[in-house]
Parts: C-alpha cells; structure tokens; sequence
DNA sequence: TATGAATGAGAGTTCATTCAT
DNA sequence: GATGAATGAACTCTCATTCAT
C-alpha cells in the first residue's frame, strides 16, 4: 500500500483538495481520534466527496501520513523563524523566547500532536517521524555549536536532544492538565531558566 | 459508561482472568493500538473466551480504564521506592539514581503508556489520568520541600512538574528512536546534571 | 427438543422452583418481552440457581409454553367459577356478571397474555393455543346450549366464538390505550347489553 | 434513539429499497417474531446489502416503527375506501360490506400486526399506536353520527370501539386457529349482524 | 444435588473502499 | 473528472446453555 500521493497535486483546484482534506482531518483527529475520524466525516468537513478524496489519497494512513509532514515541516519552520528573530540578543537572553516560541507552537495543536505521535507506530510513519524531530533538533543543534565557546561544557547533540524533549514533556503535561495561562507563563520562563542554569553552568 | 468491575473479582481465578485480561491488552496496545486492538484478539491472547472476559469488564473502555489505573499505580510505587532507597546519601548524589529509575520504568512500556494517554480523553479517564500525574508530581514534591533549604531559588511545586514533564518528554524521544542503550544512559546521566544545575544554582 | 419437563416435579421442593421460576417470567415478560427476559434474569428474579432451573426446564421455549399452560388453565378455571355464581339468576341478568368476570381476569394481565400469544406461533404452542381458546369457548357453548330455548336464533358455537373474541378484541385496545377505570366500567356494560341484543334478539 | 429515516429517501432508487426492506421484513415478522428477524435476514431477502439498509434505517427498531406505521396508515385507507364504498345504500345493508372489508383486510396480514403490536410497548411506538388506533375508530364515529337519527341509543364514540375491538378480536380468534375459509364467512356474517342488532336495536 | 463461571455462536452496527453513473 | 450509493468484512457485546466443582 504506497503512501504516496495518487497524483501529483499540480492544479491549483487539487492542491486546494488535498489542503481542505488535510485541514478538516486536523480538526477532527482531536475529537475523535484517529479511527473515529472516518474517512466520510473528513470529506464531508472539507466539503469534498469521498470518491474525490480517494483520487488524491490511496487510504486513510496516506491522509494522516501527510498531515504528520505538514504538522512537522511547519513546526520546524516556525522554529527556523524563532531562532531568527533572536539574531542579536546575546547568548542567555535568546533562550527564553525561542522557548516561548516553541511552548506556543506545540500548545496550539497538542492534542492532534499526540494523536499523530501515538498512532504513527502502527502505520509506518514512525521512521518518519523520527527523521522529522531529528530535524527539529538539528535545528538547535546549529546554534548550540555556533556559541559552543559559551557552552563549553554540552555536548551540542545530546544538549539539543535534551532541550526538545525537555519542551515537549513538559508542554504535554500541561496540554492534559488544561492549565492555566498563568501556569503557561510561570512555566515557560522556569524552562527557559532551566536551560540557561544547564547551558551556561560554570 | 460505568468503569467499576461488574463482579468483584474476589476469588482467585476471576483475579486471575482480570489480570490475564489486562496484560493481554498491555500487550497487544503496543502493536495494535486502542481500535486494533479487537475484544476478541484480547480474550484470546489472555485465554480467556470473550463471554468470560465480558463477565468482569462492561465493555472496552473498562478494560483500557483499568490498565491505565494499574500502570499509574505501579509507577508511583516504583518511584516511592525509588526514592526510599536513596535515603542516606547527600541531596546532590540522590538525583542520579531516582532519575535512572523514572527512566527505567517508563523506558520498559513507554509505547503503552503513550498509547492510553492519547486515548485517554475520548474515554473520560482523562481526569483520573491528571490526578495520577498530580500524585505523581506530589511525591517528588515532597522531596523537593524536605531539602529546600538546598534548594532555596526553585518553587517545589514548579521544579516537580518541570522534572516530571522532562524526564516524560526525554523518554518519549528515546523510544521513538528506538535508541541505543548507549545513548540511554548518556541521557540519563545528563537528565540527571541538567536537574541538578537547575536546583542547586546558586 | 422436547417441551415436556426433564423431571415429573413431584416433590414439593421441585414444585415450588417451578411456580417461582414461572412467576419470575410472568413478571418479566411484560416489561421484557419475550427474548428480553433472559433465562438468568428470570432465574434471579425466582431467587434460583440458573443450573437448578434448567434441570427442571430443558430449554427457555418450555418455560414459555409452561406459563401459556398455566395462564389459559387459570383462565378457563375463573371463567367457570364466574358461570358458576350466576347460577339461579334469569338469563339475561346473567350476562353482565360473567362478562365483567371476564374482563377483570383479562384485564389484570392482558400485557402478558399478548406477549405469550405473540409468540406462540414461534415456538410451536400455537396448536396447544388454539385448543385451550377452544377449551375456553365450549365453557361458554355449553351455558348457551343450555338455555338454547331463550336464545333460539344463534347457533351456540358461532355465538360462543363471536362472545370471546369481541371481549378479547375490546380488552385489548383497552389495555393499549391504558383507558380510565370509567371507560373500562363503561365498556364492561356495554359489551354485556351488546351481548343481550344479539343473544335475545326476536 | 431516532425513528426518522436517516436520508429522506427520495429518489427512486432509494424508495424503491426503502420498499424493499419493508416488505422483507412484514414477510420475516409472522414466522420468526421482532427478534429472530435479523437485520441481516431482513436485508438478504431485501436483496439489499447490510450497508445500505444502514443508510436508511438508523436502527432496527426504525424499520420496525415505519412498518407500523405504513401498515397502520393502509388499514385506514382500505377502511375508507369501503365506507366510501356502500354509499347509497340504506343503514342496515351498510353493515355488512364493510364488516366484511374489515375483516378481510385484517385477516390478511394479522400475524404480522399482532406481532407488530405486542413489541410496540418495548419500542416506544406504543402512543403511535394507540393514536392510529384512535384515528381508525373516528372513521367509524363518523359515519354513526351520520345516522344518529337510526341510532338513538348507542353513543357513538363507545358504540365505535365495541366495533373496531370486536372485529379486531375475532379475526384475532380466527386467524390464530387458522379457520377455513366457510368459517370466516359465516363468522363475517355473524358479526354483521351482531353489530345491526346491537345499533337498530329498539 | 445445586451452583454459577465459562463458553462461543451470532446479534446489531460501522466504515474504508469501490465503481456505475 | 466528480459523485455518493452500495458493499460486506469486521467490530463490540449478549445470552442460552453446559459442566466442573
């Protein structure tokens, strides 16, 4: 069962196809989870027939697999955007609004995140996921060994290994906690104190 | 949707299809998912035929409940001890071994726990599973509190939910990766240098 | 698969599980309907063992027809007791009475009877059915052939069967309209002077 | 629990099949009861697949409440076709025919309606009943208030219940006992007379 | 003899996928 | 190309019946 796209979506009226299918899969999976987002649901929220989603999609696993590199890519990019923007803060005050921005754009969407990240085991995409957050973290990394004369002490790899998944688990508690925006604040500068205390430790 | 037993499983050998019951789908939850993971795929790997299986559980859901309740419980308790068994050595040397010890836990059936927590909200377990994780966090609180003044820069009630939310977040890129034991125990090493720059700052 | 009882229940332990298991599915028939009321429901409610209920029942259709036995015999027995008390009043005083016998007795357990009759084809009890309807006519034959002189124009088996329908008939939709006891009262008296007219008519 | 048709069914096609399932099932009913008319049998013997009976029927109970209700809805029909029917004739000749027309068009299809009408309480579809039934009485009531000149003594409303009840419980008798045909004739007649009697009576 | 835990065939229902229109 | 009615395998769950204790 190939994961590819059945066609490639060149015309503009296919792009917006596969795009409305993609969004609607995203506003269901959190909901209803993977299974519950029956192909016919999806279809109909994106107002698209199921036999015209099934000429641009092989099955269901290629609709959730292209929504894990769409999740990812985009994330990656808004990471590529933060880091950025900090260009020219010195090294300690970078830290905490990249945090920031990474807190933000894992809150947005963790519950499709961690559907997504649940049910990729079972459908292949596992491979590519993990590809996707070696990615994320080569990101980190980049900049890790750029200031690596302030950071004398890291090893940029598993530094940067520990920084995402640091963000990750700790933003997972407090998606399932629905905290507070205040918990959200409060929690967003002790992580970005946390890394500083581990990054620029003497 | 009740999630209590239907019969009290006081003799031992309904105790034992209960058990038999639960560890099938722990099983089978890795591999399969939640929806794949078919009542009767559970009865079989358990031994059990699907009418007794019936007899203890109302439905799905009550099996997937249960599991979640025994794993949660189970992890407390091996934190509980892990933290006992540190008792005597100097703060700085016990952050080591209680960090090896989450990671080692959640390392052995982590693709488990990832799978009941993504499934956790569709099935109202959801608040039992943040209670969990409150207790949880509780137990490292308590900790955090006795030896504050070694700690005096962090709130206990913060600290716990970043190391929780950390250590969580770690493993969950870990597993995905499938990675080398090699790499685990870098990690844990490290995990546990970032917690202690973090709380013993000055 | 036979209907007759596995064991003749001559011992007075026997016999009273009988009376309660078919008291239990009398009780559970008119809320359950017949497939709804499960042989351990049923057991339950009779406060016995469903092991001990099919060592006196061979299979749930024979608790079935027991109950129609039982319920018709009941019948035909209140019929004749009701003829019986009218003995010595003139014949057309007699009618009321007997009809008002008839739609109390009918009236007090209609929801069960038309579960029962329902069924019967189903299960092989319709021929047992149809001869106690006729068991029940010739009780009211042998009143009319007895004053055959009063009534010479109707033939008594036409008018027997014609007297017990329309009384089943009219208790029926009483019972489905859950009618007011006035109504029941009206209707009593009127199924007795429609029975006059016809029977005495010159 | 919806009645509704999940798709107004209003395409030929789908008319057509809408026909189909019901038809199949007024054919499984009389043999087999509410219950052991499996959906599956009903779609098979439909000529329809389990899917697209689906996706007309919400349930199984829909299909049974819309059979009531078109069963329901033809007796009425059929009863004022032959009211419509004697117009003309003079009060008493009336009787006959239309007794006549009743009970053929009961007899036709009794063990169905009696089926129908024994599981309507476990269906909530008790209070359509009773209210069809009440609609088929008025038909009744109607023409007897026409001719309250000839029939000063019966108020009609109760007048018109004594009829359709009495009717309605013979036939029950005769369809039961499955009587040949010379039987229903003279029992027709019979009760034709039965109501002239008690209407004209002086 | 009495018990009730265990069985498993079979019920109602869903939904990924196809294909005639 | 687009549509959506149709399909049927596979799911969850029930309950008549048995048999080891």
């Amino acid at each position: 069962m190939t994961t590819a796209f059945r066609k490639a979506p060149k015309q503009k009226r296919s792009q917006s196809l596969v795009d409305d299918v993609m969004e609607a899969t995203a506003k269901l999976i959190p909901d209803f989870g993977f299974d519950r987002a029956t192909t016919n649901k999806i279809a109909e929220l994106a107002g698209v027939s199921i036999g015209s989603l099934y000429r641009y999609f092989p099955n269901k696993e290629a609709i959730f697999i292209s929504l894990i590199q769409r999740v990812e890519e985009n994330h990656r990019e808004q990471l590529r955007e933060a880091l950025h923007s900090v260009r020219g803060l010195p090294p300690r005050q970078r830290v905490e609004p990249v945090v920031a921005a990474i807190v933000d754009l894992v809150m947005k969407r963790r519950k499709l995140v961690m559907v997504l990240y649940s049910h990729a085991p079972q459908l292949g995409a596992l491979e590519f996921l993990v590809q996707s957050r070696q990615r994320f973290r080569r990101e980190i990394e980049i900049v890790l060994e750029e200031f690596s004369s302030h950071i004398p002490k890291r090893a940029p790899q598993t530094a940067a290994r520990l920084i995402v998944g640091c963000v990750h688990g700790v933003l997972e508690d407090l998606v399932q906690d629905d905290s507070a925006d205040a918990v959200v604040d409060t929690v967003k500068k002790e992580l970005a104190e946390l890394f500083c205390c581990y990054l620029f430790a003497e």
